[in-house]
RNA sequence: GGUCCCGUGGCGAAACCGGCAUACGCGGCGGACUUAAAAUCUGCUCCCGAAAGGGUCGCGGGUUCGAAUCCCGCCGGGACCA
């Protein structure tokens, strides 16, 4: 028997395929139906473990099949290369981030190569390479011509200490994450994009996305947030100003008891003018505490304060106190809010903590409400009361009723309000592709022309954050003259979000060589949508709408012909391990730890002396130690093995544990097929085509067994109905395949036909392997089926009907709906011969004992006896 | 708090659109080869029962000839929004 020599052969058929061209693909070759399988491209970190193999080797395993399945596949690769953490990195080691993003793409680079990863290399890009980011940059400016592109001032969270703005990801309970300053907000003037102008496209087109997973199309839709309500208008009682309030529930305008507007809100300034010193210093003190809390901690608290304004509500003419309160955002809706403590929550919790009256407009039915008993707001479905002309009209109609009634009177209109707000692409961090804009003192600020792009990042010794933007501190890079006028004139001093040169990078792979566009329009409409698209699910809000932003508005603007960037997309989920910590070591990493029985049974893990340890499952992180290195898998198991274990290890869109013991399994899956298929080439050499009708009855159970096999590892290699690949399934099935050949000693002497029954069979097995152990598959190809060039330019196996058919099959016999017997019949049976055959079954006879069969019901399933149920009294 | 998703052996999990619950792998137990081993081969492994047989898909109800699957309620876990 040959060895499972894994580190012979690995390299061997990477280089081949190298060779052969296998992932090179031909964007405009026009023989083959096209396509394009991308796969995130990753932040480029460092070292990989097989935690984040899980997404190339989905990719690559579908872009191998696709390869076989007769595609011209595009399988790209790239980095998305600029970001915080590589300036911060850089920061730590004291090393330029480009030297640093380089050494990191090199590395994983070369650990994607020795999983046997295949792509298209000539079309690698990163964006912070100047080639790309000028086309970025180019994208900026298409925006900005469009009008899509506006300055306002936004606050930032800028640690004082770091002198730096900060990502929210890096605000820790209002503390900056590195030093644990507290954080401040900051005012700064930043660029916009109006995404909003789309909200309502990017929430209908969720429904041309059928092959998305639902769960990202919830978050998108949480995250576009529209909600119908209507705008309302009050008057200020004292000054006569107007202020506008959304609402989703104007049927609860009779419940008004008081009126709130945010913090920052421009009629908080009119009230400053007015108050006395003792409400001035109280307002102060309130916008001051109001303005250091994250929003969500302005949703958690209740702070507030009477303004001592007053508002007049336009149904009945009352006059209510006018708050300022920490739970209204100006950001969302017109930054006031009518407050109807009973039928909203947090105005009902307001108002108890402010001592403000409650009252009563929608009658729950059957149940009257007493304001005082409330414990809490009933937001639910009620009769309106208390309400004027509206007395006694349900919910949901009296909104509409109460929107016309209100536009009729000119007091307010129906409208449509989103939660998503514009997108702020300004960064005032040195690692990103420079705004390209000039701000010129005569002509305001100027786009720099496309001819003159990209605007370089300038090479800086010294990229540490020390005031405002870093940028705005060299001064051979502010200094330059207005695009317009040719006056003196400072360049923007911010960067891109990176978000902005993830949300195109799918529309430069097709044409990666283009020098005068970023892409051919007829190209990437005969490559794009993508057609399937792999990633994690934490990109569901960000990078994914943003793509689908960019995509359509590049369409708007005659750039594309397709609105949706991706046409299916799957999400994988997590690979987590246990991770153990020690009460006086800390983290303790898994290499260390030993299992042992513990008092009353429990599994104990120990680490050396220490008392035992904590075990939790974590995803897999460098600070808790519970990470499996790819390199020592691979020198461990092979590459094929790991490969197989990741694919295998649980439903792939789901989250899942690495155990170590777990691998065992299908390193020995693996070893048995390579002895299998060495032997079963040996015995079946020179086999002619197949008689189907001279096999023997074992070996046409195997040939069947080997097409149904193609059934179900095709069908895992697509998405289902739900959206899911079954990889781990597929396996499963080839498992089972295996396990159905002959053992070696009945290969003996084989009739003819029998022989090439399996070497069929044999090569079946082989081309379905292939995708998952590519190169073990590619080993038993050539050295045991006599294969030639690539297995991967066979054509994957269909599944022949007519070998699908059985003789006889066994159908399970139940009485009364509970399983009782079974019975051996033929396939198609109709059912006056199954009840021949099941009423004789002795079993059967004994419990219709004194009984009449009421019914006999048949199921068929694909049209093949499955089952009898008899309903007998 | 709201919305959505999920609860199946000791464990990871199968079960196609309402039709034989537990495929495949781990772990466990037994056997083989071996001086010895095991990251080898092989048999058994949901529960009760000696067996025949009976029971079982978080718990309780319902619909149906028939429910892991559909509906209602409860308990437990997760995700997203707040």
């Amino acid at each position: 028997m040959a060895d499972y020599d894994f580190r012979a052969f690995e390299r061997r058929w990477q280089a081949r395929w190298d060779e052969l061209r296998l992932f090179q693909c031909d964007t405009a070759g026009a023989a083959k139906p096209p396509s394009y399988c991308l796969m995130m491209f990753p932040y480029p970190s460092g070292d990989l473990h097989v935690g984040h193999g899980r997404n190339y080797l989905i990719g690559d395993t579908l872009v191998r099949h696709k390869l076989m399945q007769g595609y011209e596949v595009l399988s790209p690769m790239g980095w998305d290369a600029f970001g915080l953490p590589a300036e911060n990195a850089a920061i730590k080691r004291n090393i330029h981030p480009a030297e640093w993003t380089r050494r990191n793409i090199a590395a994983m680079k070369d650990q994607l190569t020795r999983w046997g990863v295949g792509y298209d290399w000539r079309r690698e890009l990163a964006t912070c390479d100047p080639g790309y980011y000028k086309w970025t940059q180019w994208v900026f400016c298409r925006l900005f011509d469009a009008g899509l592109v506006y300055r306002k001032k936004a606050a930032v969270n800028w640690c004082p200490d770091c002198s730096t703005v900060l990502a929210n990801e890096q605000v820790v309970d209002g503390r900056c994450e590195r030093c644990g300053h507290e954080v401040a907000r900051r005012e700064l003037e930043q660029w916009f994009v109006k995404i909003t102008d789309y909200a309502q496209r990017l929430l209908d087109d969720l429904e041309k996305l059928p092959r998305w997973p639902e769960q990202v199309k919830n978050i998108q839709r949480a995250r576009i947030g529209r909600s119908q309500g209507a705008l309302v208008d009050f008057t200020v009682a004292e000054t006569g100003d107007r202020v506008t309030c959304f609402t989703t529930r104007p049927d609860t305008l009779w419940g008004v008891t008081y009126f709130c507007v945010a913090a920052e809100h421009p009629l908080v300034d009119k009230a400053l003018e007015r108050a006395d010193p003792e409400k001035v210093a109280e307002l102060e003190a309130l916008r001051a505490a109001v303005k250091k809390q994250s929003t969500v901690e302005r949703e958690k608290t209740k702070l507030g304060a009477h303004t001592g304004l007053h508002v007049v509500n336009p149904v009945n003419g009352e006059r209510v106190p006018l708050f300022v309160a920490n739970y209204v955002l100006m950001e969302y809706g017109t930054g006031a809010v009518m407050a109807v403590p009973a039928h909203d929550q947090r105005d009902f919790e307001f108002a108890r903590a402010q001592k403000l009256p409650i009252r009563v407009v929608i009658s729950p039915p059957g149940k009257t409400l007493d304001p005082a008993a409330m414990t809490e707001a009933w937001a639910e479905d009620g009769l309106m009361t208390a309400s004027g002309p509206f007395d006694g009209t349900p919910t949901p109609a009296g909104i509409d009723k109460v929107i016309a009634w209100l536009e009729e009177k000119g007091l307010g209109k129906g409208t449509v309000q989103f939660k998503l707000h514009d997108w702020c692409i300004s960064r005032q961090r040195y690692w990103g592709a420079p705004v390209p804009i000039v701000h010129c003192p005569a002509c305001g600020p100027v786009r720099v022309p496309t001819e003159q792009l990209p605007v370089e990042l300038p090479t800086l010794e010294d990229f540490r954050p020390k005031g405002r933007s870093v940028l705005e501190s060299v001064d051979s890079f502010m200094q330059t003259t207005c695009p317009t006028c040719a006056g003196p004139a400072r360049r923007d001093p911010d960067t891109l979000d990176t978000f902005v040169d993830s949300a195109w990078y799918y529309l430069r792979y097709p044409n990666p060589d283009l020098a005068d566009r970023p892409f051919d329009k007829a190209t990437v409409d005969r490559w794009l949508p993508v057609h399937q698209y792999v990633g994690g699910r934490e990109h569901a809000s960000g990078h994914l709408l943003y793509s689908r932003f960019i995509v359509k508005a590049l369409h708007d603007l005659g750039e594309l012909g397709f609105d949706e960037p991706f046409g299916a997309l799957f999400c994988q989920g997590m690979i987590g391990m246990q991770s153990y910590r020690c009460e006086q070591h800390g983290w303790v990493s898994w290499k260390e730890v030993t299992e042992r029985e513990g008092p009353g049974g429990k599994k104990e893990y120990v680490h050396g002396t220490c008392p035992p340890l904590q075990a939790e499952y974590f995803k897999m992180s460098k600070t808790r130690l519970n990470l499996v290195s790819a390199s020592d898998m691979a020198e461990t198991w092979g590459v094929d093995v790991q490969r197989l274990y990741t694919m295998a290890v649980g439903p792939a869109e789901q989250d899942a544990e690495w155990i170590e013991q777990g691998v065992v399994g299908y390193s020995k899956f693996l070893r048995r097929a390579l002895a299998t298929v060495e032997a079963l080439g040996r015995a079946t050499a020179g086999a002619g085509p197949v008689d189907p009708g001279a096999l023997s009855p074992a070996v046409r159970d195997v040939r069947r067994k080997a097409h149904e096999t193609i059934v179900r590892v095709s069908s895992g290699l697509e998405l289902d109905r739900e959206g899911n690949f079954g990889f781990h399934t597929a396996i499963s099935a080839m498992i089972e395949l295996e396990h159905a050949f002959p053992a070696e000693k009945d290969l003996g002497d084989l009739a003819a036909a029998d022989a090439a029954g399996l070497r069929e069979a044999a090569t079946i097995f082989v081309k379905l392997l292939a995708p998952f152990a590519p190169h073990l598959a590619e080993e038993l190809w050539h050295a045991h089926l006599g294969g030639q060039e690539t297995v991967f330019r066979q054509a994957w196996p269909a599944a022949d009907a007519q070998a699908l058919v059985r003789d006889e099959v066994e159908i399970a016999v139940q009485i009364q709906g509970k399983p009782r017997a079974k019975a051996m019949v033929p396939p198609e049976a109709d059912e006056e011969a199954l009840r021949r055959i099941v009423l004789e079954l002795p079993r059967v006879k004994e419990e219709l004992q004194g009984k009449t069969v009421r019914k006999f019901i048949v199921v068929k399933k694909q049209n093949v006896n499955n089952l009898v149920n008899i309903v007998a009294g």
